[in-house]
RNA sequence: GGACGUGUAGCUCAGCGGGAGAGCACCUCGUUGACAUCGAGGGGGUCACAGGUUCAAUCCCUGUCACGUCCA
C-alpha cells in the first residue's frame, strides 16, 4: 500500500542514483535512433545554482526526457565555464578575506594554482545542485572550458582566425576597467544614469584676443585635450578655425578644428577633444591627425603626461583639482547639473574609461554575415520569433570584438613576441619557436603574450568543442549540429551570436537548429535578480521545502514565452499539492484493485465512462506531445494539471466509485484495467516535468497486474495513441451526467438545502437517449448528488425546483427544506441572464449584414444558441409561475 | 533619443477576430475510508485610454498614457 504522501527527501536521491547507474542518461547506441542533442549553457564552475539556472535547466530536462522517451538518441551534454573575470574576482576576494598576499605579489603561477584549488574544492557544487533538480545530463561527457581538449580547440580557432586575417592585434580605444585593470568588451559595459555636472570652462585664445567656452562632464580629461572642435557651419566660430587656444593648467597650445561632430545646438557649440579618452573624440582625432595623449595609468590614476602636481592622483581627485584650478584662474564659467549615462564595468561596478591600448580583436563583421544568413534562411530558428529582430539588429551593426583580457585565469593567448616585437601566432610554443628560427635565422628568446582570452571566446566554441572538435569524433558526427539550445535572452549577444559565428565558420554548419529563449526570473519589482542586489531566491531551499518536482512544475507552468517570471512560494505549494493529489489518486486505484491487464486494448472498453476517459487521455496525450515538441512548456504543464486534477480525479475517479465497489464483476474489472492504463499514461506524460514522483509511483505500482514491458519510467516509451480512441457518443453521454450533477449541486448549494436532505432527483422531460444515460448512471448520480433515488416523472410536483441541463428538465423536490423567496430570486436571476443573452443574439441574427457576411457555421451556431436559450427560458419561466402559484 | 515588450478578476498570469478563463486570495457549506497538501458551491472584470478597420474587436491598425527590458 502506498503511503499517504510522497516523500521527496528520501525518494529523490535514491531515484537519481538509480537513473544514473542504469545508464539512462547516456544516449542510446541504437544507430536507428534519431539523434537529439542539447548542450547546456555552461554555468560558472565556481558558481551555485540560482533560480534562473533552475528554470533554464528544468526546461532542458523536460525536453531531453521527452525526446528520450520518444525513442531518440537523446544527449544532454553538461559542463561548466571557467568564467575568467568572475572566478578570478571570487578567488582574489577570498585571498584578501583570508589575509593572504594579493595576486600580483603572489605571481601568476601561484595564483593560478590557487584558482585551480578553488575549482577543485567548489567546482562540483553546481553540478551536484543540477542533480538535485533532477537534471538527466550525460555526466560521462561532462566538459570544462579549460579542459585540454577544449583548450586545444581554442588555440586552433585563434591561430586559424589569425592566419585568415580575421583576428588581429591593434591599438584602439577600449573600455578599460581600472578596478580589474583589464580591457572589457562593449557588452560588459553597463550604462548607468547618474547625476553629474556640466562644467563650462573658458579656454583663452592663444593671441589673447578672447576665449572659447567648452563644457564637459569629465573635467580631468582636459589634461589630455589636443584640440577644440567647432562646427564648420557655425558662424560664431568661422573666424577662429585654424587658430589656437592655450590649454589652461597644461599650458599647451591646441588648435581649433572644424568638424561636424560639434553640434551648434549643444552648449556653446564648441567641444573639447580628448582623442585618447573618448570614443567620439578618437574619431575626430583621427580625421584631423591630432596627437593622442594618454593621461591615465592602468589604475585610473593620472600619469606622467600631465603636469607634475597631478601625477599619481586618482581620476576623481584630479577632477576636483581641475575644477578648483579653473575656478581659481577665473576660467570657470558655469556649473550645470545634469543627469547622464556613465559607463560602468558590469563585474566591478566601477566607472570604466576609454583607454588606448594594444589588444586582440576579432573581425566580427565578417564572421557575422553567414550567421545572419543562417537565421534569415531558417536554418536556425529563434523562439520566440521576436528575438530574431534583436539578433539581426545587433549582427548588422556589429563592432570588432576585443577578445584579450589582462587577467590570469583563462586561455592564455597563443602569441609569442620576438625581441624586435615580431609576433608569432601558433598553437604551441614549439611551433612558434620554429617560426621564429625561420624568421630570424637563429634562436631568439620569445615571450608569450601575458593576456588571456575573453571567456566568451571559448564559450563560443561550446557546441562543437564539447563534442570533440577539432577531432572528427563520432559524437561530433552524430550530435552536431545540436538540436535545441535553451538559454536566456540576456546572453543572446554574448553567447548565442558568437556560437553562430564560430560554429558556421569552423564547421560550416549552424551550431543548433533551434534556440529557445526562456523567460527571465525577476524579483517583485521586475528587476533582474543578481547577487549584488541581494534579491536572489535559492532554488535549493525551495527543493528542500517542496521537493524538486514542485519547483520544476512551477517553473515549467510559468515559463510562458516572452514574459518575466515572478516566483511565489504559494504557487510552488499549489503544485506540490498537485503532486499529492496524483499520488492519492494512484493510492485510491491501488486500494480498489486497479491493475494492468496483459495486452490491454483501450479500444475494447465498453462502458461510456471508460470510453470517455480513454478518449480524454488520448486528447491530452496528443496535446501535450504537440506542446512539448514546439517548446510550449507552459501549455504542456497546464494541460496535464487540468487533465489529472479536474478530469481524472474530480470526475473519472468519482464516477468510477460505484462501479469499482459494485456487484457487476465484468464492469468492475474493465474499470480496474482502464484506471490502471490511464494512470500509466499519466505517469509517462507527466514524467518529463515531475520525474521523481512519477518514477516513484511507477516503481510502487510495478507489481499491480501484468508486468510492464519497460523497466524504469525514465526509459519508458512515450504514449502514441490513435485518434480513434476518442468516442463522441461516450463524450456526450458522460457530458450529460457531469452537467446534471454539477447543476444539481449548484441548486442545492444556492438554496441551502441541508446536507442531510435526501430528496429524489426527478427527470421531468428528457429525450429517450438522455433518459437511458441518466438511468444507467443513476447509482453514481444518487451517490454524488446525495439524493435518495433517480425517478422519471411526467410532471413536476408542486414545489419541485427544476433545472435545465442540455435541454432536459430535472427537478429536486426540496420545497420543504428551502426558502421559497430565495428560490424565486434564483430563478428570476437566471431568467434575466438568459433574457440578456437572447436579446443580444436575436439582435445579431436580425442584422442582415451579419447573416449575409458571417461564415455559415457562425450564423448557425448563433441560431442554435438562441433556440436553446429561449427553450431554457420558457421552462424556467413556467417553473417560476408554478412557484408563484404555490406561495 | 531608438528598438522591443507588457497593461485582462484583489494578486500572479492564460486566452488573442464570433458571448471573458485558471491558480492563489476571499465568502458559504462539508470529517460520504484516495487525498483537509482535500471536496462542493459562490462573489468578483465598460479585457489601460481614445480613435479606426470589420457584419462582429479584449484580440487587428493608429495614437495617447503607464510600466519594463535592451541599445545609443
Amino acid at each position: 500500500m502506498l503511503e499517504k504522501n510522497f516523500d521527496p527527501k528520501s525518494a529523490e536521491p535514491r531515484l537519481y542514483s538509480a537513473w544514473e547507474t542504469s545508464g539512462a542518461f547516456a544516449p542510446t547506441d541504437d544507430p536507428a535512433a534519431e539523434p537529439f542533442s542539447i548542450v547546456i549553457p555552461p554555468p560558472n564552475v565556481t558558481g551555485s545554482l540560482h533560480i534562473g539556472h533552475a528554470l533554464n535547466n528544468t526546461l532542458q530536462d523536460v525536453l531531453i526526457r521527452f525526446e528520450r522517451m520518444r525513442g531518440k538518441a537523446a544527449l544532454w551534454l553538461p559542463g561548466t565555464d571557467h568564467a575568467g573575470i568572475a572566478t578570478q574576482m571570487v578567488v582574489e576576494r577570498q585571498l584578501a578575506a583570508q589575509g593572504n598576499i594579493g595576486r600580483r605579489d603572489m605571481g601568476r603561477e601561484a595564483f593560478i594554482a590557487k584558482v585551480w584549488a578553488w575549482k577543485a574544492e567548489s567546482g562540483g557544487t553546481i553540478t551536484n545542485q543540477l542533480r538535485r533538480l533532477g537534471a538527466s545530463c550525460d555526466w560521462s561527457r561532462e566538459r570544462f572550458t579549460l579542459d585540454e581538449g577544449l583548450s586545444a580547440a581554442v588555440r586552433k580557432v585563434f591561430v586559424t582566425l589569425h592566419k585568415q586575417n580575421l583576428l588581429y592585434r591593434d591599438k584602439r580605444l577600449v573600455n578599460w576597467d581600472p578596478h580589474l585593470q583589464t580591457a572589457i568588451s562593449d557588452l560588459e559595459v553597463e550604462q548607468r544614469e547618474v547625476d553629474g555636472h556640466y562644467w563650462h570652462f573658458a579656454y583663452p585664445l592663444e593671441d589673447g584676443s578672447g576665449e572659447i567656452v567648452v563644457a564637459t562632464t569629465r573635467p580631468e580629461t582636459m589634461l589630455g585635450d589636443t584640440a577644440v572642435a567647432v562646427n564648420p557651419a557655425d558662424d560664431r566660430y568661422k573666424d577662429l578655425i585654424g587658430r589656437a587656444v592655450r590649454l589652461p593648467i597644461v599650458n599647451r597650445p591646441i588648435p581649433i578644428v572644424a568638424d561636424d561632430y560639434a553640434d551648434p545646438e549643444k552648449g556653446s557649440g564648441a567641444v573639447k577633444i580628448t582623442p585618447a579618452h573618448d570614443f567620439n573624440d578618437f574619431q575626430v582625432g583621427k580625421r584631423h591627425s591630432l596627437p593622442m595623449i594618454n593621461i591615465l595609468d592602468d589604475f585610473g590614476r593620472i600619469n606622467a603626461n600631465a603636469p607634475s602636481d597631478y601625477q599619481g592622483l586618482d581620476r576623481f581627485e584630479a577632477r576636483d583639482k581641475v575644477v578648483a584650478t579653473f575656478e581659481a584662474l577665473g576660467l570657470l564659467r558655469a556649473i550645470e547639473p545634469t543627469r547622464h549615462a556613465v559607463p560602468h564595468g558590469d563585474r566591478s561596478g566601477v566607472v570604466v574609461e576609454p583607454y588606448l591600448t594594444d589588444q586582440w580583436f576579432v573581425d566580427a563583421e565578417t564572421l557575422a554575415q553567414p550567421a545572419i544568413r543562417a537565421v534569415e534562411e531558417g536554418r536556425t530558428v529563434l523562439e520566440p520569433k521576436a528575438w530574431e529582430k534583436t539578433y539581426f539588429e545587433w549582427m548588422r551593426n556589429i563592432e570588432p570584438w576585443c577578445v584579450s583580457r589582462q587577467l590570469w585565469w583563462g586561455h592564455r593567448i597563443p602569441a609569442w613576441y620576438g625581441p624586435d616585437g615580431t609576433i608569432f601566432v601558433e598553437e604551441t610554443e614549439a611551433e612558434a619557436r620554429a617560426k621564429a628560427l625561420e624568421h630570424y635565422g637563429h634562436e631568439e628568446p620569445l615571450r608569450q603574450d601575458e593576456d588571456v582570452l575573453d571567456t566568451w571566446f571559448s564559450s563560443g566554441l561550446w557546441p562543437f568543442s564539447t563534442l570533440g572538435w577539432p577531432e572528427q569524433t563520432s559524437d561530433l558526427a552524430r550530435f552536431y549540429p545540436t538540436h535545441t539550445l535553451v538559454t536566456g535572452f540576456d546572453i543572446i549577444f554574448y553567447w548565442v551570436a558568437r556560437m553562430m559565428m564560430m560554429g558556421l565558420h569552423f564547421t560550416g554548419e549552424v551550431p543548433f537548429q533551434r534556440v529557445f529563449f526562456n523567460a527571465l526570473v525577476r524579483d517583485a519589482s521586475g528587476k533582474k535578480m543578481s547577487k549584488s542586489k541581494g534579491n536572489v531566491m535559492d532554488p535549493l531551499e525551495l527543493v528542500d521545502d517542496y521537493g524538486a518536482d514542485a519547483l520544476r512544475f512551477t517553473l515549467t507552468a510559468m515559463s510562458g514565452q516572452g514574459r518575466d517570471i515572478k516566483l511565489s512560494t504559494q504557487r510552488i505549494e499549489g503544485y506540490r499539492n498537485f503532486g499529492t493529489k496524483l499520488w492519492n489518486a494512484a493510492r485510491f486505484c491501488q486500494m480498489n484493485g486497479c491493475a494492468r491487464l496483459a495486452d490491454f486494448d483501450p479500444a475494447s472498453a465498453e462502458s461510456a465512462l471508460n470510453r470517455w476517459i480513454i478518449g480524454e487521455t488520448r486528447k491530452t496525450a496528443q496535446a501535450v506531445t504537440e506542446a512539448l515538441a514546439g517548446c510550449g512548456f507552459d501549455d504542456a504543464a497546464n494541460l496535464l494539471y487540468r487533465f489529472i486534477w479536474n478530469t481524472f480525479c474530480d470526475w473519472y475517479v468519482e464516477l468510477s466509485k460505484p462501479v469499482l465497489t459494485g456487484a457487476d464483476e465484468g464492469a468492475r474489472q474493465e474499470s480496474q484495467a482502464v484506471a490502471a492504463w490511464v494512470l500509466d499514461v499519466i505517469l509517462k506524460l507527466l514524467h518529463p516535468i515531475m520525474p521523481f514522483l512519477t518514477e516513484e509511483l511507477w516503481a510502487q505500482t510495478a507489481d499491480l497486474g501484468a508486468a510492464r514491458p519497460e523497466g524504469m519510467l525514465i526509459s519508458a516509451l512515450w504514449p502514441d495513441l490513435p485518434a480513434s480512441l476518442v468516442d463522441p457518443i461516450a463524450e456526450a453521454q458522460i457530458g450529460l451526467v457531469i452537467a446534471a450533477i454539477s447543476e444539481g449541486r449548484s441548486v442545492r448549494a444556492e438554496l441551502n438545502v441541508p446536507h442531510s436532505a435526501r430528496p429524489p432527483l426527478l427527470v421531468i422531460e428528457a429525450s429517450q437517449a438522455q433518459q437511458a444515460v441518466l438511468t444507467a448512471y443513476a447509482s453514481v448520480i444518487v451517490q454524488t448528488l446525495r439524493v435518495s433515488e433517480l425517478k422519471l416523472e411526467a410532471i413536476a410536483p408542486e414545489g419541485a425546483i427544476p433545472f435545465v441541463v442540455e435541454g432536459a428538465t430535472l427537478a429536486l423536490p426540496v420545497a420543504a427544506f428551502i426558502d421559497l423567496a430565495a428560490e424565486k430570486a434564483r430563478l428570476a436571476k437566471e431568467i434575466a441572464g438568459h433574457a440578456a443573452d437572447i436579446d443580444r443574439t436575436a439582435r445579431k441574427l436580425g442584422n442582415p449584414d451579419f447573416v449575409a457576411r458571417a461564415p455559415e457555421e457562425v450564423v448557425e451556431e448563433n441560431r442554435e444558441r438562441l433556440a436553446e436559450a429561449e427553450a431554457t427560458r420558457s421552462k424556467l419561466e413556467s417553473a417560476l409561475r408554478r412557484l408563484e402559484a404555490v406561495v
